[in-house]
DNA sequence: TGAGCAAGTGGATACGTTTTCAAGACTGTC
DNA sequence: GACAGTCTTGAAAACGTATCCACTTGCTCA
């Protein structure tokens, strides 16, 4: 079909065309020393030969593969495609390829997905990790170059993250000024973070702070809708609850229509993670605004300027109110 | 901080410790023929050493770098991070690694990165592409092996596309079952394919097929937004907008709002791509559905599978029927 | 003028793997 | 028992680059 592939030429078809050594034009386009005369020589023989340096003996020679890998959750969910937006914006500045993994917050398909970035001999990587902080000590034994991002499970490694304490506590006051006391945190697994936000803003409030409060959802939709449903069928006296994202958030507004549960005549509803469709929702969400494509730039920016010494980076949040908090009732429902 | 980066283990190593060569070793590990006593004596000497062979190495040797480049417009939209989870999705299962580029659907990004995925030996990529089928030959000629995706370019390159035809079709019959006849088309660039579907659909029921009907936008919110205002403003007499995109529906959504156009009241809309917010927003949205993920899961295996021969895959899409399209008004609005 | 020094240069090497090739070991047949 | 064939094996040669090191050159300073 497309003619004979065309053979790559290499450093020494070079070096030939421009009467040097491959090592003058290793350095020149690297740029290292050489004079003028030379360089300008080199330049023109590259230029005339259409030469493209092949990354594959750089790298083998280098030891280590160019480019960043970024793992998240899942790239389906708005706030972790925003992320990654962020990270390839920031990537794509510095010239660097990314290569990205979806975990589906399962800690064994992320370490396999590491091992293949070690394999690659790719030393440095961006990760939303969803598992405890204790299974990343042989990656970065490997001498990988990690950083965090969106939550934080170990000390000696850099991140960025939302305020997620703050969040939730914005959270929690506005609800407890409207005069809920039952508040309920549907969030999904790996938010031990902000689990623990909430139940410090409870408490501070002097409100309950019953354990199941608090309930969990895996990363699907499904187990998302699951959960939703489950604490407004089974807990007819909570008035509010928190969303701990947008998926469990648009989770939260199905099965609320469902049971015929009305935001928020009967229940109040905040979401965490402004997207798009918040303001286009019936009611529209009120919600607390994540900085997700910051939150992926800055890491890129962390993991490619190695130097840098914070190695823990806290982002704002912002509460955004919309039309889906009220008082609370009279009386719990039913 | 954490100790000296344990230096990699090589296959000189393990040939030495099982006391074979280390084309043997190779050959083992890639499923080559050897003995029975030859292949445990490998295998175990790997296992005890924990051996990882280097892309690196193999794939200077070969030539190729492993893995599949994906270049998607913005993998912010919806649609096209549902397309990149079924590569992913697909690839996983080839434990081959992805790497994800965003053009913003401008040719000139787009053709930077195609360079930087030859740099790295890249040889299969799959392209949602943003210019026309021409600047595509220098990448083919470079023997990158190409499958378009969501936009069929060139048919001399496989691709996987949506039945944008049947389902502009199906769109503006249901329209013009509802009685519209001045019906608009807001794309974004890109969708000729669909554009002239378009134009053949409002032909072959007879409706007035007006050039200024087809109104087109950049990839960003702002211009999908701009597009939607201008066109409710300055074209009272349409009376149902068919949005190309996720994005575009949700502009069109605002844009009337904020003009205070009632939906479907004073113009219909049926919006491309079915998304989880569809269905929450007020009026909930009907759409035309498209296989996002199928389109990239097919994808991946085209162009993994290479000896594959149909060079173009063509998936259904559906008409999903929610409230956002109603009986044309007896007069224009204003 | 000679020694010393800086800058420029190219040959050679190493990075870790796969694959070719030739040689060795072994089997079966006439 | 010789020979042809098959199977197994390891040494060696790439793949394309960056860097070490030794060499040359041109210059400065004593």
């Amino acid at each position: 079909m497309n003619g004979p592939t065309q053979r790559r030429i290499t450093i020494k078809e070079v070096a030939e065309a421009a009467g040097v050594g491959v090592a003058t034009v290793s350095r020149v386009l690297s740029g290292g020393s050489a004079s003028a005369e030379t360089r300008e020589k080199v330049l023109a023989a590259a230029a005339r030969l259409d030469y493209r340096p092949s990354a594959l003996g750089r790298n083998l020679r280098r030891q280590r593969t160019g480019g960043i890998g970024l793992l998240v959750p899942d790239i389906t969910d708005s706030f972790y495609a925003r992320l990654t937006d962020g990270v390839l914006s920031c990537a794509r500045s510095y010239g660097e390829p990314v290569t990205v993994g979806v975990t589906g917050d399962d800690p064994e398909r992320e370490a396999e997905l590491i091992g293949g970035l070690i394999e690659q001999s790719m030393d440095r990587l961006i990760a939303v990790p969803s598992g405890d902080g204790d299974m990343w000590a042989p990656a970065l034994r490997a001498g990988l170059n990690v950083v965090f991002a969106d939550r934080r499970v170990r000390t000696d490694v850099p991140s960025v993250v939302p305020d997620d304490r703050a969040g939730v506590l914005t959270a929690v006051e506005y609800l407890a000024g409207l005069g809920h006391r039952k508040i309920a945190y549907l969030g999904r697994h790996g938010q031990s973070q902000r689990v623990a936000a909430f139940g410090a803003a409870l408490a501070s409030l002097g409100l309950p702070a019953d354990r199941d409060l608090v309930v969990h959802a895996r990363s699907s939709r499904d187990s998302a809708y699951a959960a939703a449903a489950g604490l407004l069928q089974h807990r007819p006296d909570v008035t509010a609850v928190i969303a701990g994202g947008n998926v469990l958030g648009e989770a939260a507004v199905l099965a609320a229509r469902e049971l015929d549960v009305r935001i928020p005549r009967d229940v109040s509803l905040i979401m965490f993670d402004d997207v798009p469709w918040a303001e286009l929702c019936s009611p529209p969400l009120t919600v607390i605004a994540q900085p997700a494509q910051d939150i992926g730039y800055r890491a890129a920016e962390l993991v490619l300027r190695h130097g840098r010494r914070p190695p823990a980076v806290t982002l704002p949040t912002k509460l955004v109110v919309r039309a889906s908090c009220g008082p609370r009732v009279a009386f719990p429902r039913r």
